[in-house]
DNA sequence: TTGTTTGCAAACCTTTTGCACGTTA
DNA sequence: TAACGTGCAAAAGGTTTGCAAACAA
């Protein structure tokens, strides 16, 4: 994931472009940010991880970077995850449309991306079944990550 | 589904009863608040709703709101819902089980839901195919309801 | 009486907005 | 130069917490 960062990185800068975007230094380092993360990460999480990058030089801004994340969503560059915990993620969006959805480990914290082909028809045909126009979805499994059964309680 | 509001009721006082909690005045004007919804509703919603109630006597307490929804969930006798606008929204859980997910109508803003058995299906298989122990799970579908298709844009 | 529940107010936390200053094309 | 982008600080809005009084068992 994070070797396809720059190919994304690279995308990203150029729908900017053709949308007649400047080149701020924050957006270009927040996507900088956002490419070199494997799965989804908070607003605040990427403050402090560019924070953290440039000690001493003039910090990136609160604002920037949610009007940044907001602006590549617009693009739909990046997506927005919402887990329950009222704090919105977001990872990128790989330019050959890399759909998957998510399990939440409740015992290890972490956010495992799956892929399922049988789960997409599934809701393709309820979508139709149901006449509903979908332009888009989201599954979120809860549970138990493979590596978490295997250790004891 | 507000016709199934008094067994829900009932339910949930039994749960709450029998892991020993007291049958406090906010707590109960809560459940039937929650009772009387058709779907899923915010905690700033079933507030306002309980103040129109009660009109000059005291009114319920926002914190009582919440903690209330916190020990409803606890028990499992809520829903909590995250549609990705920083609201979180609550419904009862029909003790039969009646699973459902919703379809979120980005025109009318709608919440519809809507059962299949054959997503539930897909589900199962696939937390079984990747290892997952899977407590619960989320589908949430966004795009028109079929009232709004009709509608010109 | 004892532990639970409640209302109020203040605190908290994420996200948004206003505004003056810098930067890009 | 004329938009656009940025950082800061403050505001907004939903949610949580501390606490003393009220209440249920």
């Amino acid at each position: 994931m994070a070797s396809s960062g720059t190919t994304w990185a690279n995308h990203a800068r150029a729908v900017l472009a053709r949308a007649g975007h400047h080149r701020g230094a924050a957006r270009e380092e927040l996507i900088d940010a956002l490419a070199r993360q494997d799965c989804a990460v908070s607003a605040l999480e990427l403050e402090q991880a560019l924070r953290r990058r440039r000690r001493g030089q003039r910090t990136v801004g609160r604002a920037s970077v949610y009007r940044t994340l907001e602006l590549l969503r617009e693009h739909e560059l990046i997506n927005r995850l919402d887990l329950g915990d009222g704090i919105a993620r977001y990872e990128p969006i790989a330019p050959g449309g890399d759909h998957h959805h998510h399990l939440l480990c409740e015992r290890c914290g972490q956010l495992v991306p799956f892929r399922d082909p049988g789960l997409e028809r599934s809701i393709d045909r309820l979508s139709d079944r149901l006449g509903f126009d979908t332009t888009g979805h989201e599954v979120t499994l809860r549970g138990s990550c493979a590596d978490c059964q295997e250790r004891p309680v």
